[in-house]
DNA sequence: GGCTAACCGAGACGGTACGTCGTGTCTTCCC
DNA sequence: GGGAAGACACGACGTACCGTCTCGGTTAGCC
């Protein structure tokens, strides 16, 4: 009748003895162990199963020592976000819609696999009502845009794009996209139809070599 | 993170009798009473206080009821969303871009003025940890994807978008856009913005009237 | 704590069909259904999985129908044990330390294997909340009390006993010896032991064939 | 059959603060409140009212508090009835049916006078339903027929009673009757009486003068 | 032979309690 | 003063059963 516990509390893997204070100063041994354990939670649990409770058990922490240095899950969370997303670099091919599928491609893989897509669906799901979180959130997605906004600009400089046209937008409907199909769990796509999409994307921005009405109607 | 109680048992307003069964069949009393209810609480105390407790105590209902028509919290979200909606009807103003533009512009004037977007995102909030509301928004993506791409479809018949276009794809870059709006908290936008954006979309999909290498290599 | 629910709704083994009203009258079908599977259900899942619920179910019936004939559980309860009840008739062996050996070991025995100790078990919990059962409880014991005590009487008419005891208090040693090892869940007895104790009952009770000082010492 | 609730929420008397940890041990403030209040819903509105929200209520105290330190209903109830009676010393009169007369009569009267009686019944109720307390009832039982047993054991070195008698068997004669008297609702009794079942246990346990044949064989 | 009355099944309803989980605060003891 | 430990009040979770109610359908007896 009591609680599955039997993920966290097994596999300490190593240590045995509890952490010890290092003096009036945080421990940094602590923090690690901490911020592991949340990884762990949440790629094993989920964010159903993420619980600063669950998480305290597993760093064999105790929980004010979390409430000492984190606000809540959602500042934990981010951290742990923070720690665990590599800093992919991209090459650029030359081609914005091959650029861009390679890179959308590349992410939607990444949170396929690693599971680190549940870290940060969790953490979209915490910014809906925790505003620290959602402004984190907001100021991240415009840093990715910027980001994408950044081969866009490229492409436009080659003269790919037309360039009457702000490459943020570009970059908007791609990570939106991308977004998109993370936190609605339909990460699982082919390569012809994420290309395709893309295509779509850049032809719509792209500079017309022959004169073709940007808008047929101007209503 | 803990809700507020001082909201729900105040205001009874009218009623004091308990409803009663009138049979072997749903009462349709009750069902209002528990939607209203919902509302209320979600709109007054946000997703955090929002509690099939808090509801049954507003709606002077039991638990149990709930919990009998709804699978949880999210299928009752859902619900009070769907409600919370109205069915908008779109003018087939003969230009995709411009359908497009109308149509996700209503859409974040909705959220952004209604508390319906608190709503939804409350929805997408506990799509991320709760597998039916996860399923019950995967489903209810496709349907608005759908409806779009029926718009999508209408054009692609009168030439406006190439045969060989998906109407789902483009469909898929105008919901996202929006969803993503929403969920980032960027409901705000300017009508030309948007329009932008939607004349990507279109014209990426767009019947070319002339051969256009828009990509190197037509594989 | 609950009571397991897989067991009623399985095995309705013959009807299908439930049984109708015959009129403004008491159904004797209805009723003889609800006793028997009132019965079941106590045997099968004992006091704690006891519950109209779970008799309606099991007997197909409406919980009204239930609640129109009897008061509530102790009512049937209670009904259900008096139709269960054999009516053992016992020997006269002429040497009632062994009479009251056979009636308790077949009183325990009874209990033990037929569960029909879990009723009467039943029956004495609800008589310790529920006022009319406690009566017919007390009413009851003083019931098996005299028709043991009617072996006691016989025992003394032919001198076993002692003039001067009432056959009632032998009685109530042995009856409330074998009430007690039933709600304690210690039916299990050696006969051995169970004779040495009828023994110092009967014996305690004997005439005395010499002169023996009721009580060493009269204080 | 429903619990009145209007007699726990007024009521609170003295303190309006909650209680607080003491540190990562028990807190006896919270220990006392719980039982106190446990004895006081029993007492104001029975066993079919007692219930651990009742208590918790009463008690200003959350439920797993009260979870934590007692497996459910009947182990609370345990040890209420435990801390209710006090714990009688029995002087040795040198004559058994004397302690014994005085035991019993003390055990009948505590129970018809204080509402310990009932705290008892309702811990045997429960132990009908709970696998918890029937075992710790078991137990207690054991424990109330080996005290009694060791006033047998002295009476037996000095020669009140036979050798070859289990002093055990003799006790549960004793203790059997009292509990039934207790759940038949019949604590009610003159000293006379009482005495005379009393004598009845020890003179048939007693040690013979001389060879007594009180059953045609002995085995 | 239609009317009424009561029965019966079904199951919804407002409730209360169950036993578990997580929250964020607290205190104590050890380093 | 940091950190582990864990108790504490609180409140939500989802389920079970309570006893009452209304329904639609049935049958019997009365007018």
């Amino acid at each position: 009748m009591h609680a599955p516990r039997f993920l966290e509390t097994v596999m300490q893997e190593g240590e045995n003895k509890p952490r010890r204070s290092i003096g009036a100063r945080r421990n940094p041994e602590t923090e690690e162990a901490i911020l592991n354990a949340a990884q762990e939670v949440l790629q094993e649990a989920g964010y159903a199963g993420f619980s600063i409770e669950a998480v305290a058990r597993r760093a064999r922490a105790g929980k004010p020592t979390i409430y000492r240095w984190w606000r809540g899950k959602g500042d934990l969370l981010l951290e742990v976000y923070r720690r665990s997303k590599g800093n992919f670099r991209f090459p650029d091919t030359g081609d914005l819609a091959e650029d861009l599928t390679l890179f959308v491609g590349k992410l939607l893989g990444h949170w396929r696999t690693n599971r680190s897509g549940q870290i940060f669906r969790s953490i979209l799901a915490e910014a809906q009502h925790d505003e620290i979180t959602a402004e984190a959130v907001a100021d991240y997605f415009v840093d990715r845009r910027d980001y994408v906004a950044g081969m866009a600009e490229r492409a436009q400089r080659r003269g790919e794009l037309a360039p009457d046209i702000d490459p943020k937008l570009v970059a908007e409907l791609a990570v939106s996209f991308a977004w998109n199909r993370l936190f609605t769990h339909r990460c699982e796509i082919g390569e012809d139809e994420l290309r395709a999409i893309m295509r779509i994307i850049v032809h719509g921005a792209a500079a017309k070599s022959a004169a073709i009405p940007s808008s047929p109607a101007r209503r």
